[in-house]
DNA sequence: TCTCTAAATGAAAATGATTATCATTTATAT
DNA sequence: ATATAAATGATAATCATTTTCATTTAGAGA
């Protein structure tokens, strides 16, 4: 149930955004890469067919679609903020230290934890972070 | 089991490092506190005994005590580093939103779940962050 | 204690990601 | 077609961190 072009295209107009090539070109991006690509990743993709379009549009769209989940946002370790396409559930993420790729995995519920904190700090939670840095197979194959 | 001053000064010199004022300067900053301290909170906190002590020497001598594991080192959401006082079992954080105040928790142990990672995508997994963000109990009554 | 040298320091500039500004353009409701 | 609020993009500003490099110094050895 992956979203698509036109899908998310809808989804921006219906909450009221319009719909501006640029905005377009940034969609199309998003959803033809199975990769998490940054803003400069995007930028430097489109930038050929597009010279016209400003990186600081890109930050911008990339930040509404977030906000409406309908990509999802990863913050890996340092620095960088990465995006693509959301897959609906919620999820979280291996990150391979050596070559960079991004694996989901949402065979994981967090909840339970959440509410033991919730009790044992006084914290209402509101969110979390649980992501695992390590090497892929191919990467621990070629060394 | 607090790592004191002493011994951390201990450690640096056992690894080949030198002693300098400034070492120990923001060693005994980072002791004296309970809590996580950026590089910028620790420069502010010691420059009106030390005027003479630069900010990249903090940045620096922060970053050879986490390689050392004599302090311990957070990258709280976005952006932004802190450092505290190493306790050394492993542990987890809660962030508050609003206030920034950080609480460590750690009886939690994620050793099945990485288990299950490796053997499900092939990684080998080296580490990992879980953090939590949310309201503390203080900033909600103030609401 | 004196000397020597690699290690450490810090002022300053560079970097890199992100955000703010603001004059100009444009998507769309009417 | 028009009006207008929203969107754009060039540019500059921020902010954390890193690099550079000339100067200082901790600590090993004579
Ligand atoms: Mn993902
Ligand atoms: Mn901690
Ligand atoms: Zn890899
Ligand atoms: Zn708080």
């Amino acid at each position: 149930m992956r979203l698509t072009e036109k899908g998310i295209a809808a989804a921006l107009k219906h909450h009221g955004y319009k719909l501006t090539p640029q905005r377009r070109v940034v969609i199309g991006a998003i959803t033809a890469s199975p990769d998490h690509l940054t803003p400069a990743d995007i930028y430097r993709k489109v930038h050929k067919e597009h010279p016209n379009i400003g990186l600081t549009t890109i930050y911008r769209t990339l930040e509404i679609l977030a906000s409406l989940e309908l990509i999802c946002e990863l913050h890996a370790g340092g620095s960088g903020r990465s995006y693509t396409i959301g897959a609906p559930e919620h999820h979280h993420h291996i990150i391979c230290s050596s070559c960079g790729a991004v694996v989901d995995f949402s065979s994981y519920d967090i909840s339970p934890l959440e509410a033991k904190l919730s009790r044992e700090t006084g914290f209402e939670i509101e969110g979390h972070l649980l992501e695992f840095t390590g090497r892929c197979r191919r990467c621990r194959q070629n060394a």
